[in-house]
DNA sequence: TCACCTTACGTAATGTCATAACGTCACCCC
DNA sequence: GGGGTGACGTTATGACATTACGTAAGGTGA
């Protein structure tokens, strides 16, 4: 654990560190992904915003947009939905954005780790900006 | 190379020696998808198939749903499109859907490998059912 | 102080991706 | 020849994401 960012404040601290402002709007979204504990759907975290004022896609694909750049979240592709980054954020393992997920399909938990990979495999010559690893299967106590 | 389909007969032996019926509508689409030789989205396939009769997403997406689950096609996650793919076909080989993509965002080309994967880094217990593994970056030829 | 720039966010409209639900037709098979 | 199955047409709708433009707050330098 360690280091490890598992608060909201630790986040805030981690923006502040960075240069980076996590606005109001910013933290609450971020808020939501934590409480869920799993991937959350845009539209889902649009429909949470609203009791509290308007909000339209925009606003919260902003948000997303910007925690997604900084590390505190990633996009699950496969699902089209979002889920917090709260590993890896130590000051000197930051969170590049290439995380290897394990989803499970059951109770939907996300499990993170980051990838130190050792690719025997990649074609001649070719230089890997990003990559999207999603593993989609059962968790330890759903698959028991 | 060996055995690897790069034909469309190929592909038409590839069905019929597993009972599955490659019909004029998703044989047309695997083409359309084989001469594009990259990911392409449902809706230009979509556009593609107008001129011949008409066409309705339904349409693509059954199409693109026989060809990915019989492994003659890829779903691109992170790009919302599809792509052939014509290798590891061979008869005691064949593509389970699980595949490494290597996709050139200079000039679109996907390099296809297949994983055997060696996870040391798998959660306690969790059972892997299907994977997505996409990497973006730029090709040897781009890069150089 | 004030003009200017930048960043964040509101708002309306639209674009893009995918599926539901239902009907028809052809085929097979007892 | 009734009944099941699989493929596809058609209409409508749902789900995901972005464009474009306006406003307000904060910083910076003349």
């Amino acid at each position: 654990m360690s280091t490890a960012i598992h608060t909201l404040d630790a986040a805030e601290r981690f923006c502040t560190e960075r240069g980076l402002s996590l606005t109001p709007m910013r933290r609450r979204v971020l808020e939501l992904l934590v409480e869920a504990g799993g991937p959350v759907k845009a539209y889902d975290l649009l429909s949470a915003l609203k009791p509290g004022g308007a909000a339209q896609p925009p606003t919260v694909y902003r948000a997303l947009d910007f925690l997604t750049r900084a590390g505190l979240a990633h996009k699950v592709e496969a699902l089209n939905a979002y889920t917090a980054c709260l590993n890896g954020h130590d000051e000197d393992d930051p969170c590049t954005g290439s995380a290897e997920l394990f989803i499970c399909e059951s109770c939907g938990n996300v499990d993170e780790r980051h990838m130190h990979r050792a690719h025997t495999d990649t074609p001649e010559g070719f230089v890997i900006g990003r990559s999207v690893v999603e593993h989609y299967g059962q968790c330890g106590r759903c698959a028991n």
